[in-house]
DNA sequence: ACAATGACCCAGT
DNA sequence: AACTGGGCCATTG
């Protein structure tokens, strides 16, 4: 485990239940803006798939991670409107659903 | 140390 | 809207 990956776990964690976040917004969190595509190798490892609120971080046109590990895009899906955020055609609307406190 | 890879992003065509 | 090329950064062989 890399420090670089804690840090993306960390504040991947501080996403609210049914608000997302984007690479980039993990990226400028953790104080490297861009290393957004990092950040998505970086969850792409996840170790704890289902801990790690992932399924609440989406690309910057709020559209699900083709590559999503828990059950494919179907789970990402899922996951997300349990949550109360609405997902049309495999893409959520980010001026809605993004965290602002990030 | 170098090259390649990937759940990315942006601008140009 | 779809495709391309260049840039970015950490990890891996």
């Amino acid at each position: 485990m890399t420090e670089f990956q804690n840090l993306v776990y960390e504040a991947a964690k501080l996403i609210p239940f049914g608000r997302v976040a984007t690479y980039q917004d993990i990226a400028r969190k953790i104080g490297r803006p861009k290393a957004t595509r990092a950040v998505g190798n970086a969850l792409h490892h996840n170790p704890q798939m289902i801990i790690i609120p992932c399924h609440r971080v989406v690309n910057a046109q709020g559209k699900l991670a083709v590559h999503f590990g828990y059950r494919g895009l179907k789970g990402q899906k899922e996951l997300l409107e349990r949550e109360g955020v609405k997902v049309i055609n495999y893409q959520v609307d980010l001026e809605v659903y993004r965290a602002a406190s990030l």
